[in-house]
DNA sequence: ACATGTAATTCATTTACACGC
DNA sequence: TGCGTGTAAATGAATTACATG
């Protein structure tokens, strides 16, 4: 009955389950027809797959590399995608092979981007409290190794600092949470002490925002039924 | 098969079709229940009944009282809705009455902005262009005389001076136009010389707009198409 | 703690225009 | 040329935070 927002299709897909094909020994057989787009679209795939395997195997998040590659690949695979009636099978099957990478990667990119926020808001107000003047925060160059360094716990400690966060998008998987939650409790969506200090647990978000989340919540689902209330008789 | 967004349930009852029955007349016979309610939310529609009939009758905008008017209604309607299970069959009747009036008065103030908005620069272009210096278009105190003095055509005519409008919505009503004319020739989107001048008749647009209109469209529907062709095979 | 109002921000979409073919 | 394509600017709806009673 709600309107759900986030059926995405890449959530579907686990990304080490697209890295168990290597790209390169599927489909040698050729064929004969549109054998140079095939090729090209073949090649964007085993770039995107290498670019995956790299992370996965180094740990090593090369966000600028993996970012222009993602970029380029996308605006290759649009140009070369001018009339979809040329698309044979094969080519169909690859662009979805492509596809899913893509997304993976833009996935990826997106997870970090956000949690590389956090960490800077969260070494803002580390910084600010403990060292006022001495230690400036250093000009952030490896954003691979602020990943591997700040822990969710560390953020949840001091997320409560009050840096306010008006109209910043929550990461979307804190937000499933708190609407896998609000769905189970549709019929009384009002939290407990408990459910509370659960779902703050769950999130690491603060209790404010987790009520507020919840607060605003109830609201849309009011206005959206009482709407859908009125439009009935609207014909 | 294209996503249309024009499905406006405002749009689908005429104006003047509101405004045939009286609403003081309707349901004298009231209900027990509720009675306090009911006559809060006939209160509202009479109001809006008399904002719309005062100005078929004269035929004078007055904007702010309007807009006032239907501000303080929709208010007035949430702030009554606090439960929707309190809602007998005549309160909601009621509000689909309210909700009716108070959608057309918004279509007709959104009307009324986008005619004074192409007024305003119909009026500088001219000015600017005609008396260079010496007459200054003068603070638009009466945009109910505006709205009766320029017509479509003088618009037609001066719409083709250089007034970058980038990002600034066409109005509706010439979108549907294209927007018609775009499916009946979904085989073929494309203008020769007669459609386009058939086209800038009918909107009143100028030629480079149309052109640009119907290939931003063929773009549109392309991605459109593509991603549909890319997600089908993503299960 | 809640409903409600509303400010600040973001995101996808709309329109206009530049460039190369 | 008109076309496809890239992209800038603006919009408007949705998201988050916070104030008030």
């Amino acid at each position: 009955m709600a309107p759900q927002r986030n059926d995405r299709i890449y959530d579907k897909c686990s990304i080490p389950s697209l890295l168990v094909e290597t790209p390169e020994n599927q489909n040698q057989k050729l064929l004969k027809d549109n054998e140079e787009l095939y090729n090209s679209l073949n090649f964007i795939n085993i770039s995107l797959h290498n670019a995956l395997r790299r992370y996965f195997a180094s740990g090593i998040f090369d966000y600028a590399r993996m970012n222009s590659e993602a970029q380029r690949a996308s605006k290759e695979i649009l140009r070369l995608l001018k009339w979809k009636s040329q698309l044979g099978e094969n080519e169909q099957k690859m662009l979805s092979k492509i596809n899913r990478s893509a997304k993976a990667i833009v996935l990826l990119i997106k997870e970090k981007e956000s949690l590389h926020n956090e960490t800077n808001r969260f070494k803002k107000s580390y910084f600010e409290k403990l060292h006022q003047n001495s230690i400036q925060s250093e000009p952030s160059t490896k954003q691979e190794m602020v990943f591997n360094v700040i822990t969710q716990n560390m953020i949840n400690e001091f997320g409560s600092d009050k840096i306010p966060n008006k109209g910043r998008r929550l990461p979307k998987s804190l937000v499933q949470i708190l609407e896998t939650w609000y769905e189970e409790n549709i019929e009384s969506p009002y939290l407990s002490e408990e459910t509370l200090t659960l779902l703050v647990e769950r999130t690491g978000l603060t209790k404010n925002q987790v009520r507020n989340w919840i607060s605003n919540k109830r609201r849309k689902e009011k206005v959206v039924n009482i709407s859908e209330e009125l439009s009935y008789l609207l014909k």
